[in-house]
DNA sequence: AGCTACGCATTTTTT
DNA sequence: ATGCGTAGCT
């Protein structure tokens, strides 16, 4: 079974006699290795598939692990084994105990955007309505709960009058998801932690169903999803997480790299097995890789290694400004592709922020080459998604007042503003929801007649679809009605601006009942229309269909940002925009950690390319519409020189004694302006 | 279906 | 400055 791994590898698969770190560089095999180890522990460790649980950070990922596992095993033998994002197995853990917590079943889960919608509506009332303060608040109250701090907490830490309003809306915005019997993405990890705590019966019961642990991207994980983890493997110690700290891009974002090293200390006898032998790259973009990220601190030093040949020098593109980078890299490409009878797939342009791909999309197409943009509107974001998503989550559960103020006017029922907030202040008023406010007999003195009866008729529309759902009709007819009953196509051509987009927007909506039904099918127990409604939210039906669309062309160039690449590898990478402000950004500059989070970043995008490796950076470069000088990366400068291969003239990469210098000179010269 | 005016963002993003 | 998406109008 573990024949055909290398040495490393099969210790990490092997491995069975406590906690292990599997510290896996880029394309070392670490799914490889995940899915072997699951495998081993079925086949040979005589473990059931459904005590085993492996977590990812992404659908894909738990996908593609799936799949893997599947070839290893038959049907019969990874029955029941759990494969999943972090969020998934706190909806699952959630499934069963929020009763617990004083939620009822039927929870709704808001996604980023009604979570926004929320704030908005709370902080009004606290007049804070500057749109840059409401992200600032939504991400603080992210952090809070990544770092499992309550309101009540939050409020006792604060420090400042800032901090107090803010901690004092998170309770706010907590008291009201409770109401809405709703929780976030950030509660489906932070919940299930709170509740193991409170209740050790309840863990006990979890820690009796998962035998043994699998993370992946261990790395990437923040202070909850830590805990969560903790908390399962308890005294057992069977966990094997797999992460590179060398890849750790996420920080921004919560993630805590530490967590790696953290292990040491929470899991004494923790092994650590190192992947060292990479399966992707030639032996120069490894040597090219390593030099770069030596410049980092290391707690575990590694080095990636090939026995692949040396592979061709880097080539590193000098151009006058972004638009000649951008045409000098699509001839490039142009030309390259032409030499090595290659296809488009096998090139990828890879940049660190998004609007980078512009200009390149507009040289791809004037060329007529077909390209891949990674990235753009998810699928639930689309309005119509929203408003049919937003009707499901109503009829699971009709106190989602989110959901509520959403399609309440959508199609037009003819409720206004008005009718709304007298039916809001009544409901607020006596604590209940807006659904039930409805039925009131105390209604009738605030409203007319005609607006009385419309909201009656909507909502004794919704129970009787909701008791349907409730006692397990057929989820898709369920919806199919809704749409129908609602007359939403008519109301998108309506809407719409043309015929055109009112059928794409449709065909959106028919995608997502499909998705409702293959998902029904899936699922062995949960066919209730709320289960399917919370999975459906945590999908990804975009990416889905874009794996699914084989049969349409893809022989594309792909671009995407270093972010997204983080776990593919292509033929040929080009790594534009290598300048100083551009990669490092200049956000970064004044902070060794995020500079060194920065290097990562460049990391990642070298450890891509398996065979050729292109750097591109422009001279100048228009910025808020102000033509500036650029200098090349500082990371170029890191590289091994003998490597590189210039074309369009050498310029000095940016070391930091020279910016220091040019920094000084520049102040010198401002003052010397000054007076 | 097409036009204009306006807002919005120029750091990364999953669930 | 720039370009993109959207709302509202014709």
């Amino acid at each position: 079974m573990l024949k055909d791994l290398n040495p490393p590898q099969r210790e990490a698969a092997a491995y069975l006699d406590g906690a292990l770190l599997v510290l896996a560089g880029a394309g070392s095999g670490k799914t490889r290795v995940i899915t072997r180890k699951i495998a081993y522990l079925i086949i040979e460790a005589n473990m059931q598939a459904r005590n085993i649980a492996a977590v990812t950070f992404t659908n894909k990922a738990a996908r593609e692990m799936k799949a893997r596992v599947g070839k290893l095993l038959s049907a019969k033998q990874s029955r029941g084994l759990m494969v999943s994002t972090f969020h998934t197995l706190g909806l699952n853990i959630l499934r069963r105990e929020i009763s617990i917590l004083g939620y009822k079943s039927g929870f709704s889960i808001l996604d980023a955007q009604d979570s926004m919608q929320l704030l908005q509506t709370i902080s009004e009332r606290s007049q804070l309505l500057d749109k840059e303060c409401l992200q600032g608040l939504q991400n603080q109250i992210s952090r809070w709960k990544n770092a499992l701090v309550t309101p009540e907490r939050a409020q006792a830490e604060a420090e400042d009058k800032d901090q107090h309003r803010d901690a004092h809306l998170y309770e706010q915005y907590q008291r009201q998801l409770k109401a809405y019997n709703a929780v976030d993405f950030d509660d489906l990890i932070g919940l299930p932690v709170f509740l193991f705590q409170q209740h050790p019966e309840v863990l006990e019961h979890w820690q009796k169903k998962i035998h043994y642990l699998l993370v992946d991207e261990y790395q990437d994980t923040n202070q909850c999803q830590y805990q969560l983890v903790r908390q399962l493997v308890g005294v057992r110690n069977a966990l094997t997480v797999v992460g590179d700290d060398d890849q750790s891009i996420y920080a921004w974002r919560g993630a805590q790299p530490e967590n790696l090293h953290l292990l040491k200390q929470d899991f004494p006898g923790l092994k650590v097995v190192k992947l060292e032998q990479n399966y992707r790259s030639s032996k120069r973009i490894l040597k090219a890789a390593n030099t770069l990220i030596r410049n980092n601190p290391h707690v575990f030093e590694k080095a990636l290694w090939s026995d692949k040949g040396l592979g061709d020098q880097l080539r590193v593109l000098s151009t006058q400004d972004e638009v000649h980078e951008a045409e000098q890299v699509v001839s490039e490409l142009i030309s390259h592709r032409f030499q090595h009878q290659n296809k488009y797939q096998d090139y990828a342009i890879l940049y660190r922020s998004n609007h980078q791909s512009r200009l390149f999309e507009r040289m791809l197409r004037s060329h007529k080459i077909p390209y891949f943009l990674s990235g753009g509107t998810s699928f639930f974001s689309r309005s119509e998604i929203k408003d049919i998503m937003s009707y499901l989550r109503l009829v699971a559960n009709p106190d989602d007042d989110n959901a509520f103020l959403r399609i309440i006017n959508t199609p037009r029922r003819e409720i206004g503003a008005s009718t709304l907030e007298k039916l809001g202040t009544y409901a607020t008023d006596r604590n209940i929801s807006l659904f039930a406010a409805c039925f009131e007999l105390g209604l009738a003195e605030r409203l007319s007649e005609r607006a009385l009866q419309r909201l009656q008729h909507f909502a004794r529309w919704l129970t009787d679809i909701s008791d349907r759902a409730e006692r397990s009709e057929d989820p898709v007819d369920l919806t199919k009605e809704i749409i129908r009953t609602i007359d939403y196509e008519v109301w998108l051509q309506d809407t719409c601006d043309s015929v055109k987009a009112a059928e794409r927007r449709m065909e959106n909506i028919w995608e997502l009942v499909e998705w409702l039904g293959k998902l029904t099918a899936e699922s062995t127990e949960n066919k209730k229309l709320a289960d399917l409604v919370a999975y459906l939210t945590l999908m990804d039906i975009l990416e889905r269909q874009e794996e699914n669309k084989a049969e349409e062309n893809n022989d594309r160039v792909t671009m995407m940002t270093l972010h997204a690449a983080k776990g593919l590898e292509f033929p040929h990478v080009f790594l534009v925009g290598m300048e100083e402000e551009m990669l490092p950004h200049a956000n970064t500059l004044e902070d060794e950690q995020m500079l060194q989070e920065e290097r990562r970043l460049a990391y990642v995008g070298i450890t891509r390319a398996q065979r050729s490796l292109t750097f591109s950076f422009a001279q100048q470069r228009k910025r808020y519409g102000e033509m500036k000088n650029c200098d090349p990366s500082r990371f170029l400068g890191e590289l091994p020189e003998e490597d590189l291969h210039w074309q369009g003239g050498k310029q000095q990469a940016a070391d930091p004694e020279a910016r220091k210098a040019k920094g000084s000179a520049n102040l010198a010269h401002i003052r010397g302006i000054l007076k």
